[in-house]
DNA sequence: TTTCTTTTTGAACGCCGTTCACTTATTGAA
DNA sequence: TTCAATAAGTGAACGGCGTTCAAAAAGAAA
């Protein structure tokens, strides 16, 4: 029977080829200005097969969004694991995990606003329930990490796990929040500084503010260039 | 000459009861979701009145959003003169901003975050040139009143004009990321803190990282209720 | 080859933003 | 009051796009 796992094979491939080819056009020409057209000419297959493998445009955008976040997951597991390894300041880590949510969140940004988005009604998402669902608990998981390295992390006030929670709550807003306003006015162009110095100025900010007073001093020493070298997708 | 003055006046109030329709309907069904025959229906007018009123759905939101940041703008003007006769701490009037933030930010962010990705290109926007100018133009107003703030009050560590700009961006950010994650996640039913204790926290959290070190522990002890009671709109 | 199933196609459908030919109302002058 | 001229208002028609579907093509099993 290996002509039924051929198939199988195949039907993934075809899959992700599609998905592949949408994540181009969206970014060239955003969601709303892509037309199924578009996806299917940059397919080379005809609009009608795009839903033999998805169940609408957004489903497509819904498993975009996934492969980021789990992308997302992997950086900061990594980035984590390193910084463990190095024993490298918590300033530090923040300021890479800062990095790659930015690298993360330019391209895939778009869907998840859209996907906020759809908890307020905007559009009548219809997307495959599986694909929301993991979406949901890869974020939950890269959340959940983020908690433990900063109650394991001495650097920082929080004292307990829902403490620590609402640290992480409150850096994935700032990062959140922060890219828009970067990334929303014209990539920076708004600013007079650049998306590094952006970043580390944001960053030190936090650490002051959720870091134990006696590393207040050593957190506004350190400077910039803080960045390690992340590998390039 | 009566008669010519009171067209434009019945002009404008068309155009204000088209536009308050079409909040309604928007703030119900969500923006994409609004189809104009829901909006005329509203305004009791036909589709094609639309048009003589608004270049385009996108123009019309495009103006909610302007009285949004309008109102915005007053809101945090009056807050800052009020604090300015209390003397009221920067923590305290920062708290008070932030309210005044998420208050304006609920109705109207739908049109801001929609204006953002017109940047990106989302959309082939086609707005009043003057809309956009002035939304813009408002904005930045109220990014200058925040700047004044912060370099006139003696908490922050921010000696400069430049500084004081950055920690502005820094605010922004925070909270439209803080917005974000409350709001969109379902009014913050993913998290255990209400709103008021979510604001209370970040708004505390920041300002150890933007206060000079000697406000710090004042700082912490602020605790929360510290809201002033604002006019409900 | 033949039959059955799966894959693939692209024309057709319905919805919606936008336009336009047309009707109705309003105005100022005769 | 009547009459052109202009403005305000209507809703059917248009074009584009997401989605569906009947039918064709390709592939598998016999």
């Amino acid at each position: 029977m290996g002509v039924k796992e051929r198939k199988e094979r195949e039907k993934l491939q075809r899959s992700q080829d599609i998905l592949e080819a949408a994540r181009r056009v969206f970014e060239s020409k955003g969601f709303l200005n892509t037309t199924l057209q578009d996806v299917a000419k940059e397919a080379e297959i005809s609009v009608g097969l795009i839903y033999r493998y998805f169940q609408s445009k957004e489903d497509m955008f819904a498993s975009l969004a996934l492969k980021g976040a789990e992308q997302f997951d992997k950086d900061l597991e990594a980035t984590l694991k390193k910084s463990l390894r190095k024993k490298s300041s918590a300033q530090h880590v923040l300021i890479n995990i800062a990095k790659a949510f930015f690298d993360f969140y330019s391209p895939y940004g778009e869907y998840f606003d859209m996907l906020l988005y759809s908890y307020k009604g905007l559009k009548q998402v219809q997307i495959q329930g599986s694909t929301l669902t993991r979406l949901m608990s890869v974020t939950l998981g890269s959340l959940d990490k983020l908690k433990t390295f900063i109650v394991d992390s001495p650097e920082f006030r929080a004292k307990n796990d829902d403490e620590a929670l609402q640290v992480v709550f409150l850096l994935w807003g700032i990062l959140l929040g922060c890219h828009k306003l970067f990334d929303g006015s014209g990539r920076g162009h708004l600013f007079a500084f650049s998306r590094e110095d952006f970043i580390d100025q944001v960053v030190q900010q936090i650490m002051v503010g959720i870091a134990k007073s006696e590393h207040h001093s050593q957190v506004l020493e350190e400077k910039n260039s803080l960045f390690d070298e992340r590998p390039t997708l």
